[in-house]
DNA sequence: CCTCCCATCCCCTGTTCGGGGGAGATTGCG
DNA sequence: CGCAATCTCCCCCGAACAGGGGATGGGAGG
């Protein structure tokens, strides 16, 4: 039994979202839906789901607070958003949200159907231009080199932690070392990728995959 | 005609996916395969190739520097990496140096196949634990708040820049505003971010959306 | 043995930043 | 009209940072 949750704000569309998901999930499958987010939040801290397909545009909120809830009442749950907002702002927002998933409603139905059918094997439910503006958010017009770019591995491990905000006596007792060894550490860096300040250290780190979970120290 | 380049190194694995490739592009083909890093770039400076296939760890180098070498030749080839390494830091310098897919060796054939053959759709060809990660890469752990985050415009644009690691002086200049009008638009942004530090910022900004295309001043 | 690289520590300097005040101008809303 | 928000600019100060110098060890390799 998969249960689906539907979270739109207009008739026609949810009603055509449900055929959708009907075709997608050909399981025994129980559908309920949401117009609003105080619906919607309420249904996700009452029942728990296998799916929900929600719209960011909501009357009274938007869709990220409906995609928190769920997140945090139910991590399994399959979220994908609906939408026909595709800044890169919300792209941002979903994704840091824990979306599984963000599909135009621009697109044919069967192929909004092929993406979800596909979202059990593990395949994210990405609309294509979507999937290209997440890459491109990786895009990199200077010069790329490889990705150790000739660090050291003090120094990657010291550029992890000062691209997460930490300072450099929070780095030095992180490490165990000086912060003195700390500060050398730093200007071997700089050298090496030719900045002088941290915030565009955060930035190479970034590139580098040296990816920070969550900023503060 | 589809015209393919496929680099890989291990003679078996070559003949693997040139299995694939022909099963993928079902219109008539021209496969033509490197071994080295080497043979790779002369080929793909002497020929231009409407996909290529390219593994990361050849003997003589890295396969990015095939992915970069046909991106400036020719940018509208489909570059997928097909590799074993599902590395964080490989994954962030493929897609940095703009690849257009990223597969994992060890799936099954038919799903290689039907992720290239949904290529020319404009859809990425990912491995599914590839895609995740990335979308990991945007995952947020803390507050996710809106998009916005309550910023004014003039806020956002001068969060923008410090998280390129300009200095005060060149936002002040660049925003045509007094250095110390920058210092407090600054300090307002720590205030309602819930920060204090331009790396820290530089974190918000991506994940606000903000996203900066190169940094440097 | 000597050299190169890495990591560790210390000194020094001037600049930048973070954070605390206050103050005037403009806009929009009730 | 008063009120709130935004943008603009100024003052101050201490802490943190950027960048230069030099010194000590330990390995790797010629």
């Amino acid at each position: 039994m998969t249960r689906i949750l539907i979270v739109e704000d207009l008739a026609d569309i949810r009603k055509w979202l449900t055929g959708i998901a009907q075709k997608a999930f050909d399981a025994p499958h129980e559908i309920e839906t949401a117009a609003t987010l105080r619906a919607a939040l309420g249904a996700a801290r009452k029942n728990s789901y296998d799916v929900a397909l929600i719209d960011l545009n909501l009357p009274d909120g938007s869709g990220i607070d409906v995609l928190k809830c769920l997140r945090q009442s139910r991590p399994e749950t399959l979220c994908v958003i609906t939408t026909v907002m595709g800044d890169d702002a919300w792209i941002v927002a979903a994704l840091s949200a824990g979306a599984n998933g963000y599909l135009l409603k621009e697109q044919p139905s069967e192929v909004i159907v092929r993406q979800l059918s596909q979202l059990a094997d593990g395949i994210p439910a990405l609309s294509p231009s979507i999937a290209r503006r997440i890459m491109e958010h990786f895009q990199y017009t200077g010069p790329v080199g490889e990705p150790d770019a000739n660090l050291t591995g003090r120094e990657k491990e010291v550029l992890a932690l000062i691209s997460r905000g930490m300072r450099n006596v929070d780095v030095a007792e992180q490490l165990s070392m000086a912060e003195s060894t700390v500060a050398h550490h730093i200007k071997s860096i700089y050298r090496k990728l030719g900045i002088s300040s941290r915030a565009e250290a955060s930035w190479h780190a970034a590139r580098l995959g040296l990816a920070p979970g969550q900023p503060g120290g």
